[in-house]
DNA sequence: AGAGGGCCAACTGTTGACAGTTTGCTTGGT
DNA sequence: ACCAAGCAAACTGTCAACAGTTGGCCCTCT
């Protein structure tokens, strides 16, 4: 009884979402291919219904298509779909960023601004930056909406790793949104929600232009 | 062949979904009721199957709690919910409407303006107006974006129907609501998406404020 | 009488079999 | 060679039984 702590019952449908998730990321399940209940459950040593439920979990957040009786699909990428996706997210992380303004605490906002600046020495001295520290990820906590939280870190977020992917992988961006990033983060501590707002929609634009740029090199 | 038109098969878990749907809506799913797989399965003549995958998908859009092994509740409503609510569709209806103005046709506008000249004229023949007619609809479509457009008329449009039902059927705030929209139709007609976003913005704010001097009455 | 622990009922999670629909291949006709 | 109808395999949708977990009831002990 002291080596048994998994005492927490996590439901086999759960452990196949996400498997299906990061084999999403992974490319191992590339967009368009087909997504099969019962060649999955075979695969996964389980039966079709946990399959199936984590399916229309994938379903139910877009990553995967639904159409009654016929096979779904992995999301298929398009440039108008990603014009959309970064619509979205300039209006939710511009948001975000404004309410960021009014309500996060002088103590959360100094704490960014020093994540920033190691962030900073960390690319200058040619480290590989370690994604860890997600600077969008703290804005969008502080804007205190769970709502939003979930839309942006959630949904949006997976489709957004699925472009990133199909992009390659950044390329050299990290100086100048390190910049729009010090920006956006000296706002805030103006306490200029109009201007943070406004910044992280430039900020955002600019990303979705550099991933198009990519993009359209096929 | 030619009465034989319902060829479109309909799985059984769509339809249960809009009857639970419908049930929240009407209210006989009260929020905070136990929404139970069996009970359900027994009273719509079906199987537990169909009922437990509607039952997910009301908590893929959140109108539903998820704990696994714990029974499921329908959402309780709280202020700071509906803050969030609204906070969130700020963010997504202004930048719709931002886009709207860029994107409308002429025709659309026009056509727009046009009902919501006859929308007036009912109002102020005093006949009940039909909701058929719905602004923010047509000004979402009118955005193009499909992301977006599914957002607002999906998730959001049903949390939000599940507070006004809370708060009592509309009271008298058409003719305000009215102008504000006349308002946003000039901005579009001015193709000011700026403006168009800043006056959509505020419309909705103080159609939170309205709704929350209505719901702190209790 | 109140607190703590163990049992039972009800519910959720999982499984494998069965039914209905689609898809692509085959087959016959032109 | 091409097209259409039809057939068969594969897949999705549905079902009923079984396994695992939770929450409340009752019983006991202090």
């Amino acid at each position: 009884m002291l080596g048994d702590l998994d005492d927490k019952a996590v439901p086999l449908a759960d452990r196949v979402f996400d498997t299906l998730l990061l084999r999403i990321y992974a490319g191992e399940l590339a967009p368009g291919a087909v997504v099969n209940e019962a060649a999955l459950a075979e695969e996964l040593q389980t039966s079709r219904g946990p399959v199936r439920e984590a399916i229309r979990r994938l379903q139910g957040i877009r990553l995967v298509t639904r159409e009654p009786y016929m096979r779904s699909r992995v999301l298929s990428l398009s440039a108008e779909a990603a014009r959309e996706l970064f619509e979205m997210r300039a209006a939710l992380e511009g948001m975000a960023c404004r309410l960021a303004a009014l309500r996060m605490t002088d103590a959360d906002i100094d704490a960014l601004l020093v994540a920033l600046e190691g962030e900073r020495q960390r690319v200058e001295s040619g480290a590989q930056a370690v994604d860890a520290f997600d600077f969008h990820a703290r804005l969008v906590e502080g804007c205190q909406n769970t709502m939003i939280h979930g839309a942006l870190c959630g949904d949006l977020y997976h489709l957004l790793r699925m472009y990133r992917r199909k992009s390659g992988a950044v390329p050299e961006r990290k100086e100048v949104a390190f910049d729009e990033h010090w920006q956006i983060a000296r706002a805030l501590r103006a306490r200029d929600g109009e201007l943070a707002e406004s910044l992280m929609r430039a900020h955002i634009n600019r990303a979705c232009e550099h991933l198009f740029s990519q993009l359209l090199q096929d």
